[in-house]
DNA sequence: AAGCATTTTGCAACCGGTTGCAATAATCCG
DNA sequence: CGGATTATTGCAACCGGTTGCAAAATGCTT
């Protein structure tokens, strides 16, 4: 069937040791067997088995990603620039949907079972704990998109969601809005709370400013359309934080729906800049996650813990900056 | 290190084929040595090794799942979907991101490398032949969201484009447009030819209708956007047929920023039917793909092939149908 | 209790590689 | 050219499991 090691040797006329040299970095071969090796690797179309190499070098290149966030567009986002990242370093994600799973062990269990060599939890929602689940199994990982902790017991990558939550506010002000609202995402969600924690930890300082809460059932456009029309019914504010950009979507859609329109009536400031938030029929503006840095960080972390396994849990966060469109009235006109 | 089979049985006092067959659906072990056998494994928390196993079984329950369409929202859902589907056979997807990639030769010595029991290439872009490749390999391979063929070499699962294409210019003649366009995907795409196929096809029957035709560089919202603004600058249809939701929704951002609007000017229909499509600020009417349908029978196939890697090429198209929404005009109003 | 059919069990070989070690070959040096 | 040094090579054991086979244990029948 396939062609193993063994094939390769007895066409070449050498031991299997020199083939599984030639195609070792860094072994002792001479330039003769390894051509002579090479040539016959060819002929039979040979590619050594990762697998069985695996077994004894420990090492599988295999990455888990585990994700519970397969209805936010970001997370396309996301999964593009680990999987690329991942490849780009010679390692493989092997993707772990937890949409319904709440337990952690099932997959840590699995995940050992294929021997990846670390594992990369992205999600916001899920708690410290689940990333400390494979921690506790011996497994490298850190937690992606994860809450700050000033003692982590894992790696964790991500933003200071209560300098978002500040950064909002102070967005806010400065626009001369004198009546705001937190339109968060689930209550429970640490990051919520996080960020709920700078909103109004920032408007204390301006008790003239008055300021309201509440929150939407789910990361959703649905959520957040369902929770903005019900403010809508009672006495809006004159601009929302929203948890995150499809939140931010939903609510536009139904102040567009009462027929009042945005900035001019009611402003909306989002959270993410996904791709989506740009595109000019939304123009939603918004706090900027860097992605990117938090993906390429995520993936140096989980890497260098591989190599130095009992490596001091560390946490990375990336400064976001609000990304000006058209949801939010100008700051000169606010001016005081 | 990490507990192994000599390790329970050490523990258990009984040999090691004793633990490996408590641990093998269906393998002659009696009562009283699983008990023991199950105690010990429970005791040093062991699980086996799937790598190791997959030597000797050769089954390694490792789906390669390649792709292209990392900037399409609906695949957002098709990878929600693709992983939920495989984890629940007990399947393991290896996420497969071929962004820059067009040589299918690197992705299939890979995905052999790791031993993968089956491939999914998921994409409408790639040609044929880059499924084709890991057939040639000996890989049981599908290619799903991929092009019909009356003689197909390999296993396909996809939607029939010409029929969608028929559709879209029934939808449009229905609705009593008279002057109708084609606004297509990356004119090289065999998915975008096919569906003109159709469109011009069910036009060609009534020559009263003016027809025209352009392509968009890409299926993105910025190319969509673009051909519509170039498009609007000269002498508009009164409706278009888009390649897809995403260029139909740049499209409509043309068409809003035109101060034109839809469907009262121009009308517009996508195909694809994405989640955001329902969203209320952006309720495009679309042709639906059925996509679970198309995934479930792709994992169905791909599975079966496993089993049976002689089984016959095979091309399993699904219906689409046209969801109602609000940027086309009712079709009463254009009853003739 | 003996005789026979069935189960259960352990041995040992194997899956496809890697690697320490000792033997062999190549190279260097005076 | 001989001896010392270094590079290359093959053997054999091992990684963590599975499995055919024959021996041992069990169950059943009379």
């Amino acid at each position: 069937m396939a062609v193993t090691l063994r094939d390769v040797a007895d066409r070449a006329g050498v031991s299997r040791s020199a083939v599984s040299r030639t195609f070792t970095e860094g072994a002792s071969v001479s330039p003769k067997t390894r051509a002579k090796v090479e040539k016959a690797a060819l002929e039979l179309g040979y590619s050594p088995n990762a697998l069985a190499s695996s077994l004894t070098t420990g090492r599988t290149k295999l990455i888990g990603l585990v994700s519970n966030n397969f209805h936010n567009p970001l997370f396309l986002e996301v999964f593009d620039l680990f999987t690329r990242g991942l490849q780009d370093r010679g390692l493989r994600p092997l993707l772990v949907n937890l949409s319904n799973e709440t337990d952690p062990q099932n997959s840590v269990r699995m995940l050992r079972q294929y021997s990846v060599d670390g594992v990369i939890v992205a999600s916001s929602t899920l708690p410290p704990s689940f990333a400390e689940a494979f921690k506790q199994a011996g497994v490298p990982v850190v937690h992606s998109f994860g809450r700050f902790s000033t003692s982590p017991n894992v790696h964790v990558v991500g933003i200071d969601n209560v300098a978002c939550g500040r950064m909002a506010a102070e967005a806010l002000i400065a626009r001369g809005y004198r009546k705001v609202a937190f339109l968060g995402g689930p209550e429970k969600a640490t990051s919520t709370q996080d960020r709920a924690l700078g909103f109004f930890g920032a408007l204390r300082e301006h008790p003239e400013i008055e300021v309201s809460i509440s929150y939407a059932s789910a990361y959703s456009f649905d959520a957040g359309r369902v929770e903005m029309t019900r403010l809508l019914m009672q006495d809006p504010a004159q601009a929302y934080f929203c948890g995150d950009d499809v939140l931010s979507i939903g609510a536009l859609s139904a102040i567009e729906e009462a027929g009042l329109s945005c900035p001019e009536d009611i402003g909306i400031i989002g959270l993410n800049d996904m791709d989506m938030a740009r595109w000019q029929n939304i123009d939603l503006t918004t706090i900027r996650q860097p992605i990117a840095e938090i993906i390429g960080a995520s993936i140096d972390l989980v890497v260098g813990t591989i190599e130095r396994p009992d490596r001091h849990p560390e946490t990375r966060l990336f400064p976001c900056r609000v990304v000006e469109r058209g949801t939010l009235r100008p700051v000169h006109q606010g001016a005081a």
